[in-house]
DNA sequence: ACTCGTTATGCATCCGGATGCATACCATAT
DNA sequence: ATATGGTATGCATCCGGATGCATAACGAGT
């Protein structure tokens, strides 16, 4: 019974004399009607006699009749599946998205397809894989993917949406909260306050977010006729990342210090106070952006900028499940959260 | 083109003209042989002559054929999809196995269907609707589901495995750290550094993890002579809980608090610190279970229990990837992970 | 009773591959 | 040349539903 049939490298068994499900026919047989009746029977605008509809869906519920999502699927081209390619779940802001994002499509009816990436890694030839599921949209969070291939899926009538990146082209939706304006209002912030020697750790080149973060940052410096005291390079949004820029950043003695986002940040207060004995925030004020859970930890208390996932998802799930909301980009507020790491003036 | 039909209570266009994929009969027509050839030609094992296999390979790269896994799984039975059902992703030992549990999955070719359940909430009567979609296996989570429910898969040749849970029914795999083990070797290095006045806060009543680490530290503090000063129960395995929690611990005056895991640990050590002005370890030491990446941040320093995710997940992949593995119970050790809560002796 | 306009049903086919069975092919053995 | 065994192919069907088209049934209007 085994055999060497593969699915993409892997083996598979032909089918072991699995249990056969109850179909529309048995239930057709069991009525003595026709099988496009009863599966007219499942379709809302089905033409059917509500009698019939009555006796079909009775029957269906006593012989155990369920639709096979995989035979409808292969008409429909339809799958109900919505696949969410992320990267960097070491982040606990991506998996707070993906616990928040699965349960709004579980809500909308939909079944979430995890297609994890290696952080960084360019996803775009591997996208095809997934359309051979018949998945229904995409959603990228922390990964990139070419306009091309997003153009390719939406040509073909399924929505890809970007979480928390966006990219230069238009046609390509995207979920953003407004981080030029968060990173502004934490300049200010830090203006106010009375702090004037600030250095900015950045995070990997290329991602959108550390681009508006630092742009939104020096452009209110600027502005208000300050300028950055230094700045720090990091590779990835990592703890480990924080940790190791903040002595770097240390060097040029600032009295405040933005991390471009939250997990950068705490690595980066551990290692000013246990490593340095830096007292936070009356030797050097922290601030950083996303507002994950740890933020609000007592140990950290961090003032940051809270990126409204809820509302991210809320709008992200809304593009993917409402055909008539337009694809575009959507750009939400970020609202600022005063703790403790920020010095009073 | 728009209808109102409905898969699970979500709309769906019918077939908007979507790019027909490129077929086994179209490759087939462009070279003349018939269709069942170029589906065995795709088969391993299937009897096809070496030149004609290669010839059809070729053509099926320039006509970019590629076989279409929901038109197979229809037949076969098989989806190559694996679900992961998972409770609490609020709690980063899960998130980081189902990141690593993706990437192995991936990696033996299998995609993972993510089905995230409420906290504590009973999945029995939504597994049915997997089954819908021919996934191949289950990976059960932090989440509890009926041994008669795992029967039924197993005898349709569905794998199902319970990750860091067991049951007491043999018949259901399952991958779980050797808890008990683990809370007896806590146990120890807590009385070998002298303690005496001991407080187990526990996790979720009914969670297999909870019973075992509990029943591992009181009956190795037995052996020993000891015996727990107190006990507090929690509702959820969650920081907010374990902050609480510690408390309610402190009002029988402990020199050492077990908690059932790292979150809880962390929650209680804040609350500790900045609420009690408790010195740790001074005052108090502190132990958890699980190693979660905080644990080692330097805020914390927490002394636990390391649970090798990467094994854990390792075997898990390997029960439902090896169709040659027993479907036994997995039990592997946990390591000691001596840090900074405990005061030397 | 006789049309006409709806609404219900059924039939046949399609979606894209997998597979049992029969046949055709090929080479070696006799 | 003929029998023999193994390999290649093709045919027909199946997996379970969806759907265009044709027909039947029904209710109303005159």
């Amino acid at each position: 019974m085994r055999s060497k049939w593969k699915i993409w490298g892997l083996k598979v068994l032909r089918d072991g004399g699995r249990k056969r499900d109850v179909t529309s026919r048995d239930v057709a047989r069991a009525l003595g009607v026709s099988q496009s009746m009863v599966s007219r029977a499942f379709d809302p605008a089905g033409r059917v006699s509500k009698e019939n509809r009555a006796r079909i869906m009775r029957a269906a519920e006593t012989l155990g009749y369920v639709p096979n999502v995989i035979a409808r699927s292969l008409s429909t081209r339809r799958s109900g599946i919505v696949a969410i390619v992320i990267g960097g779940m070491d982040n606990p802001f991506y998996t707070d998205m993906l616990d928040q994002t699965a349960a709004a499509l579980d809500a909308a009816g939909y079944k979430s397809l995890l297609f994890r990436v290696p952080a960084g890694q360019d996803v775009d030839d591997q996208l095809p894989a997934l359309r051979q599921y018949n998945v229904d949209a995409l959603i990228v969070a922390s990964a990139s993917i070419s306009s091309r291939i997003a153009e390719e899926w939406q040509r073909d009538d399924r929505r890809v949406v970007l979480f928390n990146r966006s990219v230069p082209d238009q046609s390509v939706p995207s979920v953003t909260c407004d981080n030029e304006t968060g990173a502004r209002e934490l300049a200010d912030l830090l203006i106010d306050r009375g702090h004037s020697r600030l250095v900015f750790v950045a995070g990997p080149q290329g991602t959108s977010t550390n681009r508006e973060r630092e742009a939104g940052f020096i452009r209110r410096l600027m502005e208000r006729g300050c300028s950055l005291a230094g700045r720090v390079d990091t590779t990835s949004y990592s703890f480990a990342e924080g940790y190791r820029a903040a002595a770097e950043a240390l060097s040029v003695k600032p009295d405040a210090v933005f991390f471009a986002n939250d997990v950068l940040a705490l690595g980066g207060i551990d290692r000013l106070r246990y490593d340095f004995g830096v007292k936070i925030p009356s030797d050097i004020s922290v601030v950083g952006f996303d507002d994950i859970p740890m933020a609000g930890w007592p140990a950290y208390n961090l003032t940051t900028i809270r990126q409204p996932i809820d509302e991210m998802v809320r709008v992200t799930v809304e593009l993917i499940t409402d055909h008539d909301a337009p694809p575009t980009r959507r750009i939400v507020p970020g609202q600022l959260v005063s703790r403790g790491t920020v010095r009073l003036a």
